[in-house]
Parts: C-alpha cells; sequence; structure tokens
DNA sequence: ACCCTTTTCTGAACACGTTCAAAAATCTCT
DNA sequence: AGAGATTTTTGAACGTGTTCAGAAAAGGGT
C-alpha cells in the first residue's frame, strides 16, 4: 500500500473517501493554499484529527489528485489512440490532451510540482513510492510507442517510451511556469518538440547517427542499472 | 533591487549582513528545516520581526544562498576556462565543478529546489525576480562559448549559451533526486551527457540535419519571443 | 453477554512562517 | 541643537501543518 495509514474497517473506508473527496474537492475550488487540513476536516464533519489518522500529510491528498488527473488523462487518450496509427499524431495528441487535462489546475500546478520536486517528498516522480503511479504514466508511452507503425532500430524501441515520459515530464515543467493566455507557449512548444522528435526517430535508422543513438541509449540503461 | 526590502542606513546594512551570515552559517551547519526564523533572529541577537523586515521570507534567504555558490562555482571554473580550449574538455570542467560545488548541500538541495520549481516563488530560475542570477549563470556559458574553438553553425552558436544552461538546470535537476553514493551517477550523466552534446555540435554543420537544425532553433526562439 | 484487542476519533497542544501596530533609535534639515 | 520624518526594532498575535495521549466505538472470540 502506498497510501498512508489505511482503512481496516469498512466505517473506516467511509471516512477515508469522504475526506479524499472533500479534499478534492476544496482543492478545485479554492486551491491549494486556501484549502486547509482543517478546511477539509470541517467540511467533512471529522474532527482534525481524524484526517491525519487517514492520511500521513497534505501532500498525500495531493498525490490523490495526480492520480485522479492521470486516470483522466488515460481516458480522454486511448480512443485516439485507437484511430491514428502515425506515430507523430499519436504523441501529438497526447501530449495535448495532458496539458488539457491540467489545464484547470494551473493556477495551483506550481504547489503540486513544488512538493513533487523535493526527492524526499513520497510525491516526487522519481520516489519509490510513487513507483505505482509512474509506472502508469510509462504505459500509456508503451502503448502509444507499441501501437505506431513507425519503423525506427530495436533498441530505441525498447527505451523508447520511458524516454518519451520524460520528456512529457518536461513539458509539464514548462507548462508550470508558462504565464502566456491560455497556455499558447506550451501548446507550441508540443507541436515544435513533436515534430522534432517524430524527425529524430526517422533519422535514429540513418547508419551515420548509429554510434551516437548507441551511446545515448546505453546513457539510458547504464544510469537506471546504477539506480537499482 | 531584486531583494526585499532594503537597507536605508548604515545600521540597517550591517544588521541585514549579520541576519544574512547567521543565515547561511546555520542553513549549512542544519540544513532546511532545523534552520527556523526564530534561530536564525535569535542567533543574530535580533528579534524575529526584525529579521522580516530584512527579508520578506525565509526563501529569500535562500536565493542568497543560491548565489553564493554560484559565485564559488565561477571563481573555480574561470581558471580552468583560461588553459582549456577543446569545448568538450570545458563543458567536462564546468559541469564537475558546478556539482562539487554544490556537493556540501545535496541533503538539503531537495529543498532548494522544492522552492525554485514553484513558479510564484521568486527563487524559480525563470522567474523575473531572478533574472540577474539566471544572466550571470548564462554568461558563464556564454564565455565556454565564445572562448572555443569549435566550428559550428552561427545560429547555433549565437544559442548555444542559453541551451547549455537549460542542459545544466536538467543536470542539477537529476543531481538532486541522486542518491547514489558520492552522487556518481550524476556524474556518469556528465560523462555520457557532454559527449553527446559535443557529437551533436560537430554533426550540427551536417547539411543533412540542416532542417532538423533551423527547426529546433525557431523553436528556442520563438518560445523566447512569446515569453515576452 | 462478556471482555479484550484493535480501530476510529477527539481536542488540545506545539513549533513554525508570517504580520502588524507601535516603541525606540537614527537620520535630516533648519 | 532641536523638531519632524524616516528607519529600525520589538513583542505579541494569527493561522498553519502536524503530533499525541487518551476517549469512544467497533470487532472478535469464548
Amino acid at each position: 500500500m502506498t497510501a498512508a495509514t489505511a482503512a481496516k474497517t469498512q466505517k473506516g473506508e467511509q471516512t477515508r473517501a469522504l475526506i479524499l473527496n472533500t479534499a478534492l474537492e476544496l482543492l478545485e475550488q479554492d486551491g491549494y493554499e486556501k484549502t486547509t487540513m482543517r478546511a477539509i476536516a470541517s467540511k467533512s464533519g471529522v474532527s482534525l484529527g481524524n484526517a491525519y489518522h487517514y492520511f500521513r500529510s497534505k501532500e498525500q491528498l495531493i498525490q490523490a489528485f495526480y492520480h485522479r488527473t492521470h486516470e483522466q488523462h488515460v481516458a480522454a487518450s486511448l480512443p485516439v489512440l485507437e484511430r491514428e496509427s502515425d506515430i507523430k499524431g499519436r504523441l501529438l495528441a497526447v501530449m495535448r490532451l495532458k496539458i488539457s487535462t491540467l489545464e484547470p489546475y494551473h493556477e495551483f500546478a506550481g504547489v503540486l510540482f513544488k512538493t513533487a520536486a523535493d526527492p524526499q517528498s513520497p510525491l516526487s516522480p522519481f520516489a519509490p513510492d510513487s513507483q505505482r503511479v509512474r509506472g502508469e504514466s510509462i504505459n500509456l508511452f508503451e502503448i502509444l510507442v507499441a501501437g505506431s507503425k513507425a519503423r525506427m532500430p530495436n533498441d530505441l524501441r525498447a527505451e523508447l517510451p520511458y524516454l518519451l515520459w520524460l520528456y512529457h515530464m518536461g513539458v509539464i515543467l514548462f507548462w508550470i511556469h508558462d504565464s502566456s493566455p491560455k497556455q499558447v507557449r506550451t501548446y507550441r512548444l508540443i507541436e515544435y518538440t513533436v515534430d522534432i522528435l517524430d524527425r529524430l526517430i526517422s533519422l535514429a535508422s540513418n547508419p551515420l547517427l548509429r554510434p551516437l543513438r548507441k551511446r545515448a541509449l546505453k546513457l539510458v540503461t547504464e544510469l537506471r542499472d546504477l539506480g537499482a
């Protein structure tokens, strides 16, 4: 169980769900700062201490929020991935949907990422605690790659989902700092970078670039091994 | 003045400096969490309120810390840049020095980055408030590029410092999450990526890659314009 | 039905970052 | 040197996230 104190009773499950739901509700409604633990407890009709019985910290609550938006994103992406086979189109759609899914929360996304960037936080995308969420997230890009007809070297194909996930994290980081109206810059960034990535994937089969490709992929795998 | 309330009197300057110094001292000694505003004020022999007269927030204090490590990094880099002309060697040295400069603070660097990642925070590397620091930081890479004999297209040469700064931010992000002993993984990352970047710069003159290069550079400039 | 264990829940407390009105010290100008 | 304006400094207060000892409720076995 990646979460905090699990509920061990039927009643417990109920209370836990109640707190979580009101938390998400308040979070969307009032943003991060205004959503105090006291407000959550109060609106849930629960004592402050009880909220902490089910959620180790305020960040825990946020993690649940993350997970929800991720599920929305996957739900929105899958239908598109069914009918689009071009890898460029697939990636473009998935990335655009990611941003549009996150759009309503742009205001306090900074705080989200802020806690996520702290490696000591269980919220960190690289932390073991969020491994499940990360796995699910990468999984989407596995589907994206597997279902495309794009021709590319096998070694690249194996690592591409992870690389695209990394890329997608970078785009989110950009988006968080993007204060342009309707986040125009982020959408522009996506259009450009997806085009560039598409070209790079095409070029990857070129023998001229083979050493470079090998080198880059070795970097990825070696760092992964060093991590474990 | 990017800082908080400036000191307007000689005495004020003194107190301001006193608070800042004890803050940095405690920060290095006890880490972020243990260094409370009360502790800083207390050790400085000043009231809590007075600390807030000179520093708008705890984060402000941290920004000063950032700046100090940056200056140390530049001081360590310049001598090397004098005697090394190969761009690969220059970049390798600068990046290694960056990490070794930061090394003592790895433990609480997460918190540093945590606040830095919040776009609403003046500490954010992309925020207008830290423009000066960012400018100085990019400046180091301008020196790095200008003093190298590497041949490359002019359009790339113009944007390379900024791109390298971006790259260096990415490495720092990786370093923060790197819990391997002595941060071996980060140093490995640097070796690999510097090699790759060096090869990419060499390849950039190749006509085959011209459209890709143009496209990538247009992305950079266009996003910059959209930002302003 | 009883007791004992486990779980749920409460309310008060703590330390923290931050704010603010007002006192004290300092500066400025005549 | 003195008066008025500005700056520095204080101390108390507020609301926050979080903790904890223990009360209340629920569950389980005989």
